[in-house]
DNA sequence: ATTCTATGTCGAA
DNA sequence: TCGACCTAGAATA
């Protein structure tokens, strides 16, 4: 489940698991066996999450760069591990071990190149330091439909298919407003439901965006109970009733991904709240 | 047994 | 805008 609730949750059990440790460190699918060589038997320092990039800093400045991309996995066992084609396997027989499977990206970089990839990522609602004035400025220039934008790393650092569907229904918008149509209102109600609602993704691990204390209190109209008792209003969500409306949920590919929104709840003339 | 799908991104056309 | 890429589990035959 890549988005960048997960990554920056992977990043947490890393340095839980293992930082301050020696650790073994191999490809066992062979794919990255000489880089994985490079940080064997060395300090595993930090790691950390920028959007949807996970750092792992190892001692002498070596850094491994993951990216899950669509289908990518990183998971947790005991020693010495388990079977399939793992990219890399990290980890000590004491602590257990990180398991990669089908990144995009497992590489070797130095800090540098971590540097610029951070540069080169827009703000990280994540990131409690992240300047949401560099997000409003590329929304309100752009003439794309906010739904694009907010799938665009550069401009939202983090955000996936997951939330951008889930935060467009809960501010009430139409996906296809274009970003120059947005006033500020309307940006900040996105840009702070996605402060309030990643940091509890990480926390759980997992994207659930209906119960009560996600809601924010501006929103005003609570979805109603029903058997599913959802996790998302709207993602895949397709040809069931909205929790709010009843109104069947729609799909259409927007941006290369699988959108879902409620025609009704988030009507083109609607202003988000 | 085979095909399809997935919460992503990049580069070529 | 499109195909390529990485892997595993679900869906289909």
């Amino acid at each position: 489940m890549p988005e960048g609730h997960h990554i920056h949750w992977l990043a947490g059990q890393i340095e839980d698991r293992f930082a301050g440790q020696v650790v073994s460190s191999t490809s066992p699918q062979g794919r990255f066996a000489a880089s994985a060589a490079m940080v064997d038997g060395t300090e595993l320092v930090r790691s950390w999450a920028v959007g949807k990039h996970l750092f792992v800093g190892f001692a002498h400045d070596r850094i491994v760069h993951v990216h899950l991309g669509l289908i990518g996995k990183l998971g947790f066992t005991p020693w010495p591990g388990g079977t399939g084609q793992i990219r890399w396997r990290v980890g000590t027989p004491a602590a257990g071990v990180a398991e990669l499977r089908g990144p995009q990206t497992c590489a070797l970089i130095t800090p540098a190149e971590a540097d610029a990839i951070a540069g080169r990522s827009g703000p990280d609602p994540l990131d409690p330091d992240a300047d949401p004035e560099r997000a409003w400025r590329k929304v309100h220039a752009s003439a794309k439909p906010i739904a694009a934008l907010l799938m665009d790393q550069a401009v939202f650092a983090g955000v996936g298919n997951i939330y951008r569907a889930e935060v467009l229904f809960r501010a009430g918008l139409d996906p296809d407003l274009p970003g120059k149509a947005l006033d500020r209102a309307q940006f900040d109600a996105l840009w702070g439901d996605l402060v309030a609602l990643m940091p509890l993704g990480v926390r759980d691990d997992r994207i659930d965006t209906v119960r009560a204390e996600h809601l924010p209190e501006a929103m005003g109209r609570p979805p109603r109970e029903d058997a599913h008792g959802g996790e998302v209003y709207v993602y895949r969500r397709a040809g069931l009733p909205c929790h709010v409306c009843g109104t069947p949920v729609r799909t259409r590919v927007l941006a290369g991904r699988n959108l879902y929104w409620c025609e009704v709840c988030q009507r083109p003339t609607r202003r988000g709240r």
